[in-house]
DNA sequence: AAGTGGTCTAGACCACGGC
DNA sequence: CCGTGGTCTAGACCACTTA
């Protein structure tokens, strides 16, 4: 067992600096503020300039700044919410939906989402792409895999966009109300969905991966990517399974 | 609009060096095998030894790679699911609970934590710690924020430790059964969960804090602590509400 | 004591955004 | 063009674990 007294030992030197810049923030910046740039940061705290910017990292990490290359540092605004609950997902496309289709074509999925579909690798299946954007931001994206069994193409369809992807999102829409399955786990932005979200490669992301449920048969499965230091994932009021079921 | 193509840019080092590692594990190590040391692996890629720790933690964020000063760097296994569906926690510390009470005394909450119990500024609640364990690592600890009015002291009670925690979650088991609220985001952990967890204080996190309701009120509230490396938050097989209210 | 990852420095150059 | 944050270097020293 460890006996010595971790509160006593001395904290790094970026740990501390958080520390100050959290107080700094509270009292004497406000939302969208620009602050003082790196340069001038470090010298004003006596440190070097990689030191400063570990502590800006961590408090970016936490979602209190923003730093865009070739504009600045600022104070961030709170976290959006973003709501997961089933009931407001039962089937993604659905009309009030704040997402936007930006793309839809057939294509092989990932080794990953084959395996949660149950399909034999080399199967292909129809992948909508969709964008979360809150005021004026892009939060998130996700990469929708529907199965050809689940929507057969139809022979006027046009055989990608937009449009397409609408045509499968109604044909869902039709569909049993259904069940799903959510993991949320932490990831890094590759740098495709990086740049779709403004960020940089290796971003850190919140990857929700969802598996929807006709009549205990995996449907279809999507991976949403949000940026973790601007989303915050809500699961609304749910009443506990054992006052429904009983 | 920005025309530029962004995948013919070329991608800074330690991105690429990201996915020689990735591929590197995918290929040539199984889980818990230790790999070189940073100065070797640096020499081994040409890089500087800042270069190849900017690689290595992206892929300790993605959950590859553990790293433990003194010991080396290990090829992790896959992340742990814990299921935080509602049926799985209509009340904490129910039987069968994997949680281990550790602490529990009555003390004023932390402002954000009463603002969500909506408690005047002041007001002491019961505050149970808890972990989480799984092969022998401590991935989670929570704080478990109960009103007095919900769980009154009895005369005979420690005034803190253990068993007064389990006395009160003995009470909350015997309360109607309840809704919950949740929300999941990324944090940084503080210097003391960071230690509990025993991880470095700004390690990344994901916070989930709790409402849980008795009869449309917030009759309790916690905050969980989720070493964002080791764990995948799972919400299993949840019916739409359409088909359970329709 | 030896070897690991963690912290910190002082500098350089690059990519991007706005003027 | 200039100022911003992003990348990268080559070193030093520290804290921790193990033997």
């Amino acid at each position: 067992m460890d006996t010595r007294d971790w509160r006593r030992e001395p904290e790094p030197k970026y740990w501390h600096l958080r520390t100050l810049l959290t107080e700094a923030l509270d009292t004497e910046f406000s939302v969208g503020e620009v602050l003082p740039n790196e340069r001038a940061l470090a010298a004003r705290y006596g440190v070097a300039r990689a030191t400063l910017r570990q502590a800006l990292e961590q408090l970016e990490l936490e979602g209190r700044l923003q730093r865009r290359r070739g504009v600045g540092t600022t104070v961030a605004p709170p976290r959006v919410g973003v709501d997961l609950s089933p009931s407001q997902h039962a089937w993604p496309g659905r009309p009030g939906d704040p997402w936007t289709v930006t793309a839809a074509a057939p294509a092989p999925p990932p080794p990953a989402v084959a395996r949660l579909l149950d399909l034999p690798s080399g199967a292909t299946v129809e992948i909508i792409h969709r964008t979360l954007t809150t005021h004026g931001r892009p939060v998130a994206t996700e990469e929708l895999y529907v199965p050809g069994a689940v929507s057969p193409p139809a022979p006027a369809d046009p055989a990608e966009g937009p449009e397409r992807a609408r045509r499968l999102l109604r044909l869902l829409q039709e569909c049993e109300p259904a069940g799903q399955d959510r993991t949320v786990e932490l990831g890094a932005a590759t740098a495709e969905t990086a740049h779709r979200l403004d960020r940089l490669p290796g971003s850190p992301v919140l990857l929700v991966t969802t598996r929807y449920l006709t009549a205990g048969r995996t449907a279809a499965a999507s991976v949403a990517t949000y940026r973790a230091d601007t989303c915050r994932l809500t699961f609304a009021n749910q009443p506990a399974l054992t006052a429904l079921t009983g």
